[in-house]
DNA sequence: AGCCAGGCTCTCG
DNA sequence: CGAGAGCATGGC
């Protein structure tokens, strides 16, 4: 099945993709303009291929659906709302250059990063389990046990000879061991932190994806802060990555932090207050801010 | 070798 | 209360 979306302009499908150019060819990844994943369609799987087939200004997305099923004409529109929430689509970054303009090196970066959007990850478990697993840790070391994770416990979706996996449910998880998580790589303690999220969602007693309806980003924090393993900026990481809450900011994160004393203080090291202190230049775009932040320090973008 | 890496919990005093 | 140890693994 084949479907043209229409994002909303400006968009720049590959400079937003880019970041999934050293991703896992079996999980997800951006190689010669093309971007893949699975799908978790109701209970179907469907593999994604996304190639960008407009320009950052009239934006097209041409996107073809494979699965091992039949794909019906429902299917293809639920894959097409999930792909939309996966780059953020729908979102117009006009306001968020507007509301940046008094800062200079912000105004800049947008302008050399125009059409970058922040992707959001195709549930909230996801973006929860992966922030709690890149804790303390380096990003190398977390992606290598993520990657393990999905690799282990994730469902596999197989098209054209190829195995390709989707993140695991948390079911999944719940009926899986402390011994097993550990194999992935996790800490005792991590692996007993996913365990018991996957068992509270798996009994019904926690449901994540509620947290997207919030007001108040105040009280997701506060009430996802009182799950154990969980902290602020787990949190506030969660609800960048997962929620589309763009206000939200993990101004503890180490790497954004270089990224803010890179642009805004000559490099000197600073403290998560400080960050927090500059953030607030950003308004209610500081989550989105600071995915801008990163992706210039990533590609070395000079102001 | 030892320290650090996109933190958080638990245990002391 | 606040401070400090402990945790996983890989890179430098």
């Amino acid at each position: 099945m084949k479907i043209v979306i229409k994002p909303t302009p400006p968009f720049d499908f590959d400079l937003s993709a880019r970041i999934f150019s050293d991703g896992d060819r079996q999980i997800r990844k951006y190689e010669d303009w093309k971007y893949w994943q699975v799908l978790r369609v109701k209970d179907k799987l469907i593999l994604v291929i996304a190639k960008a087939t407009g320009t950052i200004d009239e934006p097209e997305l041409s996107v073809e659906l494979k699965s091992d099923r039949e794909i019906s004409d429902e299917d293809g529109k639920t894959a097409v709302r999930i792909i939309c929430s996966l780059f953020d689509l729908k979102l117009d970054l006009k306001p968020f250059y507007e509301g940046v303009k008094r800062d200079e090196i912000m105004l800049k970066l947008a302008h050399r990063l125009r059409g970058l959007k922040s992707g959001t990850t195709s549930t909230v478990f996801e973006a929860l389990i992966c922030s709690i697993t890149e804790q303390q840790i380096s990003l190398k070391v977390a992606f290598a046990m993520e990657k393990k994770l999905i690799k282990t416990f994730g469902d596999v979706l197989k098209v054209n000879n190829e195995i390709y996996y989707a993140f695991p449910r948390p079911q999944k998880l719940a009926s899986t061991t402390i011994e097993q998580l550990r194999k992935c790589g996790l800490s005792s303690k991590k692996s007993e932190y996913i365990l018991d999220i996957s068992n509270l969602i798996a009994e019904g007693k926690l449901d994540l994806e509620r947290f997207k309806d919030y007001e108040d980003p105040e009280d997701i924090v506060e009430e996802l802060c009182r799950i154990r393993g969980i902290g602020k900026w787990t949190a506030e990481l969660t609800m960048v990555r997962g929620m589309h809450r763009l206000e939200a900011i993990p101004a503890d994160d180490i790497g954004l932090r270089r990224c803010i004393s890179r642009y805004y203080c000559n490099s000197r090291r600073i403290s998560g207050e400080e960050a927090r202190k500059i953030a607030e230049k950003w308004g209610k775009w500081k989550g989105l801010a600071s995915f801008y932040l990163i992706v210039a320090g990533r590609s070395e973008v000079e102001i």
